[in-house]
RNA sequence: GUGGGUGUAGUUCAAUGGCAGAGCACCGGAUUGUGGUUCCGGGCGUUGUGGGUUCAACUCCCAUCACCCACCCCA
């Protein structure tokens, strides 16, 4: 073997392909019945849009990004997110003029240069909702809704919705200072990576697995304290709305998202079962975004999550996504003759929405036979020589072995036994 | 980016430093046109790759690549 797929990527073999294609079109369904519609943006784009929208400090913007430059030096990206992007797109079709909500969903790749790891690629495919308009609490719940709705429709159980509010930018810089502010006096005794964090993004100092460092971060203020009237309210609101939708969730102060343009809510869905990946999806409200992209000043709320650890968890609880389809019919010939009336056949058959299969190249009749068997097809269409003779085909039903013989004319009738 | 583990047939796994094997899957056959069960037959695979040690390496050593696990990050 010569080539060898890069690493951190993976085919969908033909085999898996339709556990996808069913994943895939069930968010296409939810998000059709809540109003939203499907963008697509390019998998790549300027550089700078991510790192402007992202942080310039978040580890995907500083070390996991695929940067390149074209032919004329332009810097790109291949994305790692798909809010920026689409964004860009609302802001530079000026949807943002229009006044009125926006419900968007796209479904694609993402790139991040990550050591890869089970539950994560470097090439990974996300769907993801954004809803732009309103900074009703609605909206939250809503968006909330239909992720959970999604993934407890496919099957999931082991879901805990974890809930937090980041507050405003300006809450939450109130809170940053109370955690400089608590950490201060430890800040020593802080491992190497806290004391970054310390500087750049305190919040981060929460979620610190070191024991030491956790140790000291217990008895942190929490940023709930630290949200203003109208953050609190918001909160308060999406949580009540989410009771009335009937969604269970947990409030975690200390999610954090890794991105830096979330305001208030910010949610997560783990999934207990999926070893050190379990986030199977999160997001929150970006009230700031549109405008810092150069639109108007619109809130916003979204979430993403990714088909690969989707796939897993389904895996892992053992829900059954149907199977690949099989042959409503497989058609076997004997003779040059036969082979020649059953081609204007074949194409018939398929014509009117039958999977029919054939293959030439199985010269003995047994092997026919046992490759309709093995294609586990319903029906095996058998004309031989006795059939040409007698202008007419044999049917045959695979699974209780009674046969019949039909004319040989494709006829309504075979086409309504066949779809049966 | 850091630490640990693994790498043998399509696949799951064997092989005290001494001839590279088995189950499953796959293909063919068991007299003329009837499948699934059964029986018989079918495998030289650069033992991930490249070096090294040795009379001899799947086995020991080094490097490299890939995957897995954890950290990290995140979906």
């Amino acid at each position: 073997m010569d080539y060898k797929i890069p690493r951190g990527t993976y085919d969908i073999l033909p085999q898996q392909s339709y556990k996808w294609q069913k994943v895939i079109d069930a968010f296409r369904k939810i998000a059709a019945v809540c109003g939203y519609q499907e963008i697509t943006t390019p998998v790549f784009e300027q550089a700078s849009l991510f790192e402007r929208s992202s942080g310039e400090s978040s580890d995907v913007v500083k070390k996991e990004m695929y940067r390149f430059q074209d032919q004329k030096g332009r810097e790109f990206a291949l994305r790692p997110e798909g809010t920026a992007p689409v964004v860009r797109s609302y802001v530079e079709n000026r949807l943002d003029l229009g006044g009125s909500n926006t419900k968007l969903f796209y479904i694609g790749p993402m790139f991040r240069y990550d050591r890869p790891q089970a539950g994560r690629y470097r090439q990974f495919y996300q769907y993801g909702i954004e809803f732009i308009g309103s900074d009703n609490p609605y909206f939250d719940a809503e968006v909330i809704s239909i992720l959970w709705n999604y993934l407890t429709g496919l099957g999931l159980r082991r879901l805990r919705l974890e809930l937090n509010s980041v507050g405003c930018p300006q809450c939450s810089t109130a809170y940053d200072t109370a955690l400089r502010n608590y950490f201060q006096p430890s800040l020593a005794d802080l491992c190497p990576d806290c004391q970054l964090r310390f500087g750049q993004k305190p919040r981060r100092l929460l979620d610190c697995k070191v024991p030491s460092c956790k140790q000291i971060a217990a008895y942190a203020p929490s940023q709930l304290e630290y949200l203003d009237d109208a953050c609190k309210v918001h909160f308060s609101a999406v949580q009540d709305n989410l009771g009335l939708m009937q969604i269970p969730f947990t409030i975690n102060p200390r999610i954090v998202r890794g991105l830096d343009y979330y305001t208030n809510t910010a949610f997560e869905i783990v999934y207990e079962g999926l070893g050190a990946q379990n986030s199977l999806a999160g997001g929150g409200r970006y009230n700031g975004l549109i405008e810092q992209i150069g639109g108007k000043s619109i809130p916003a709320i979204g979430f993403a999550g990714g088909f690969e650890r989707l796939l897993l968890a389904l895996d892992e609880e053992e829900v059954e996504l149907g199977a690949p389809g099989v042959p409503d019919v497989y058609v076997i010939t004997l003779g040059e003759a036969a082979q020649k009336l059953v081609l204007p056949y074949l194409n018939a058959l398929r014509g009117a929405g039958i999977y029919a299969e054939f293959d030439p190249d199985k010269a003995s009749f047994k092997a026919q036979l046992k490759a309709a068997d093995h294609s586990q097809a319903r029906f095996a269409l058998i004309v031989g020589e006795d059939e040409v003779a007698a202008n007419q085909v044999t049917l045959k039903n695979l699974q209780s072995g009674e046969q019949q013989t039909l004319p040989l004319e494709p006829s309504d009738r075979i086409i309504q036994l066949l779809k049966a």
